[in-house]
DNA sequence: ACCTGAACACCGTTCAAGT
DNA sequence: ACCTGAACACCGTTCAAGT
């Protein structure tokens, strides 16, 4: 059978969810689809694209309609904010390393991304300025991948430290390895999660009452 | 004369300076100082190590006893975690590459940063809780290394299209060339870096005054 | 103690040539 | 149009052996 395009994709995300972005390499990614190394670059220029695909495959879905636009409610701006920054976080989360590869990749096309568009968009709603909430935009992305690319590298050091112990099956989906989190850090990473990003919608909302807040 | 681990150091912050994070090589680190790659292993056991050394030495004063307190005036701790910031960001603007080599460095011990220490304190002297200080200092340091990746990687792109055009001169040092970046983005770096700082700690302030400010 | 020489086990990418 | 075979120009790391 003749490899399309979407099969080579699709090949770079199994390795990425089994063995993550370090054994993601276009030689083993080759030999996985049983075929040579030169034949990827007729479907992919060089790595870097295959990356940038993989990174738009992950987020794809996170730019939705709201959830809570489906009934006839109309969305607070701030829901809109929380439930952005709650599809992009899962969205990463539910891949091996796909924080790190998002924040790697996405490093200088992030003006262009929808899903910072979106941030912006919520965050115009509010009332603030179109420059204001461009710039928040920015600021709440690089809040979203930072916290994101820090909570899965370090859930990904437990749970090679726990395979080491031979306490967790090899093939346990990392999604339910989260709760290991917390011999290092206090607490739910969810939680932690929300107290940053409420910094962030209050910050918001203390330009919309008083517009000299800045002594 | 024999080669010191400050050498060597030394020398791998030439090669950042120079030519940047991609062409830091063990190798070509090696062939600077005249010395084969297995000579570097004596005083570094890996790559990663040798980084992690070039993180410490870019942020190493970034922690320092605030130039507000040298005369007697008491520093108010808003002005104390926007002077730590703008401190952080200066460190790293200060050498090509490096707020991408913190980040990567840094993901993992970010916990133990003496940086981040730092801005909890600052953030506790504001009087929430030093649980909520602890979590809002991470917030911050995500947003500082993510603006200053974004904007040092943006600055760097610019060069390398004006060295193309040859409009710069191949020597000029990065720093002069920050104003190039307006091109894409709408404003200066610092501007932007300022306004996703107040955000927050705007933020902190709402918890402040309001016990339960997110409805 | 500090370094050389030489290898090991890899990479990403290119490209003539095949089908 | 799509892929193979084979090479090019690199990597980080190890380690016996030298001084």
């Amino acid at each position: 059978m003749q490899l399309r395009r979407g099969d080579v994709l699709d090949g770079a995300m199994s390795i990425l969810d089994e063995y993550g972005l370090g054994d993601l390499t276009m030689r083993r990614l080759a030999t996985s689809l049983g075929v040579q190394p030169g034949a990827l670059y007729w479907h992919f220029p060089n790595k870097q694209t295959l990356l940038g695909a993989m990174a738009d495959k992950i987020l794809e879905d996170v730019d939705a309609i709201p959830a809570s636009h489906l009934d006839g409610t109309p969305t607070d701006w701030s829901e809109r904010v929380v439930e952005l920054a709650h599809r992009l976080r899962s969205a990463m989360l539910a891949h091996r390393d796909a924080a790190e590869l998002v924040a790697a990749t996405y490093a200088s096309r992030m003006t262009n991304s929808r899903v910072r568009e979106s941030f912006a968009s919520a965050a115009a709603m509010s009332g603030i300025s179109r420059e204001h909430a461009e710039l928040a935009s920015y600021s709440l992305l690089y809040y979203v991948l930072g916290h994101t690319v820090d909570e899965q590298s370090h859930t990904q050091m437990i749970v090679a430290g726990a395979l080491t112990r031979g306490t967790i099956a090899p093939d346990a989906p990392a999604s339910s390895l989260a709760e290991y989190d917390e011999d290092l850090r206090d607490g739910d990473p969810a939680v932690r999660f929300d107290f940053g990003l409420n910094l962030f919608v209050d910050g918001i909302r203390a330009r919309l009452k008083d517009r000299t807040p800045h002594s």
